[in-house]
DNA sequence: GGTTAATCGAGACGGTACGTCACGTCTTGTT
DNA sequence: AACAAGACGTGACGTACCGTCTCGATTAACC
């Protein structure tokens, strides 16, 4: 069931040291050289390691990239025991409204940061072209926060701020989805006014007549 | 005399048996190997052409994808001085919701044809590594396309079934770039339905009470 | 105190049946797969042993082939303090050139064993590339060899069978250097009759009128 | 019947100074880091040029070296339709010892010559691992020689000077053989007077009472 | 209709990165 | 302390494509 591949290497012999300078390394060189301009032999020469080091723990480019943005953005990689922040909430003052608008302002500040663009957009483009890395994706990234996502909204449908029958999981992709999409493809400025119009656009609807 | 400069084929000596092998070749690859199979050696060969001639009448890889994927689409190449299509419009029964649903449901088929998957991923993949491809997709198939969904959106608001105020950019990018999103990301299965869903929640909103 | 130097194993605690298992694997290997297919990793592999326990024991990959091929040759590897049988002769009949085309021949014969083959041209290439492991050969299987071989010479010359000015030396190299380069550069296959033929030859010389 | 590798390259397209360029590096590379020392890579990046050109003309790197060693001995490499100087001949004065004198304290000088000892020395380490090129040496430079050498033998052997049957091709291993092997297993300084030496006792035999 | 110049196919070239293999050193339990 | 095991930094392997660059051999426009 758990069957690994061939040759498994001994994950308690793995040296910590090289790890992160891997991570730090890919992390680094995707800011500063982007998707297309990144190279396993590049991370490697960076953190000073050989190759087979990346080979060995790693089974793709993408791979490496995701662990290296968990360990940035969230201070550690996936441990396949533990479960990523459990405890993690979106803010629930009771306004959905209110909330999901200092949810995606957050979200725009973030994928402002320069420092995120560049190893996000190499993720993005490596998933499209990889599905075992977006299933890993989304077993430890996407998952989590679209539960999160999703645990605020069902909140607010038992509040009666929104109909029982609405469908959360579209919502999710209306709010954060749109969002997303403008960041990668790049047609919009994200500004915290554009968050706002999303979620207002996304709450009230295009109808004729509707009230904000 | 008038001599031109060293670099600057002549379009009117281009032979165009040449062309369209290059963009048959190229779809199909595409289709076959996808995105991170592509190369041009592969597409020269496939196309019993010399590299140079990819060279010298494309800039990139994705161009040539770009033109690839117009000429199996709209059976045509853009051309520089051509207007694309400016007669066409999106259906405009009066009914805004049916007419997005019947759209939408167009857009899901296609999605979902399997000759098209392939290189339209490919093409979205090109396009975030490379921003002149993407503006030149812009220009060419993203801004007639928007221009004609905006239009039937203004209708709708001349009609008052969609408030004066409506950001019909925005209502754009719900309607369609959700679709998008879950087609290129593979979150969701696209079905006729999932296409109704969208219609419906971005036309009515999310809040409770709202009537469908 | 009397603290031993880091890197001076104890040759008292050495295991025997990791030895064993090294040059088994060595001379097998180097059979069946040939000097350039010859790796220290393969060796420690098949021998079921770590890297490390052939580094601490011998200087070179040459090395363990040596004592590969005298624990197969002779049934031990070379001991620093035992004298290689000394007692060892080369058959002497009184007949100079009947005793050398004996032991040619069983030369002939040994060369052309298959099983040795392999090890014997992987320890040349060696040794040709290794002045260190040269002189290892040299001093624990060439020199005795040439002893040996010197002395039945000796022998000759005060039965008056050859001339008191022959230079031995080089009537070794005559004898079996030719045998052995006909071997190792394969320019002739190895027979009987070539090894009679190096005898008659080099006792006579090419002169004409030169009595056989 | 000459029946050409997959995809066997255009020679009229091959680009002459790349050639002298690898060929040449090849040869000082290999007489500055011997044998062992010595790699494509190392090759490719001294001579200026891509890797994929030194594997495209060559199938090794023993025919790498090969063709170096042609080029600084003969002033040109191995042409196909040319045979390689077939009016070369060895001295032939009427006196043979006196010749053969002549001809090994030549080639005592040339294997002496410090520029050619690193690559000869490599291409005989090859040599043993690679019988296609052991059979090209063969073809291009063993055969011409032999056959130089054989000629002067048969001279004198119808001059009387030899016997009618005299294994010439023994002779040849004989006289040229031991000096080749006491240079490349450097058993012994090579001297004319060990070239000398050579050659009385091969044309004089070992037997007692003989004369010189 | 013959001339001529640009495009064409083909593919060699200098490079970069790939993913693998073996090197010799080192580190971690086990015997 | 030697051992089996194997991770590590290093560097060469042989391959795949990149984008540029020659080569004749068609073309196709212009004389």
């Amino acid at each position: 069931m758990s069957q690994r591949p061939r040759h498994a290497p001994d994950p308690a012999r793995r040296r910590e040291t090289s790890r992160r300078a891997i991570l730090t390394a890919a992390f680094e060189l995707a800011g500063e050289v982007g998707y297309s301009g990144l190279s396993i032999e590049g991370i490697a020469a960076r953190a000073g390691v050989g190759k087979q080091t990346i080979y060995r723990w790693w089974p793709s480019k993408g791979a490496v990239l995701l662990d290296a943005l968990m360990l940035a953005l969230q201070g550690e990689a996936p441990q396949e025991n533990a479960a990523p922040q459990d405890d993690a909430a979106l803010p629930d003052t009771g306004d959905l409204r209110a909330d999901l608008k200092t949810v995606l302002r957050a979200t725009v500040a973030e994928l402002n940061d320069p420092r995120f663009d560049g190893p996000l957009r190499a993720l993005a483009v490596e998933m499209l072209n990889d599905p075992l890395l977006a299933a890993r994706y989304a077993e430890h990234i996407e998952k989590p926060m679209r539960r999160m996502k999703t645990a605020r909204l069902h909140s607010a449908q038992r509040a009666g701020e929104l109909p029982q029958d609405a469908d959360l999981g579209l919502a999710v992709e209306l709010l954060w989805g749109t969002l997303r999409a403008a960041w990668l493809e790049r047609h919009r400025p994200l500004t915290p006014a554009y968050a706002d119009l999303i979620v207002d656009t996304v709450l009230d609807g295009l109808r004729a007549g509707a009230r904000r």
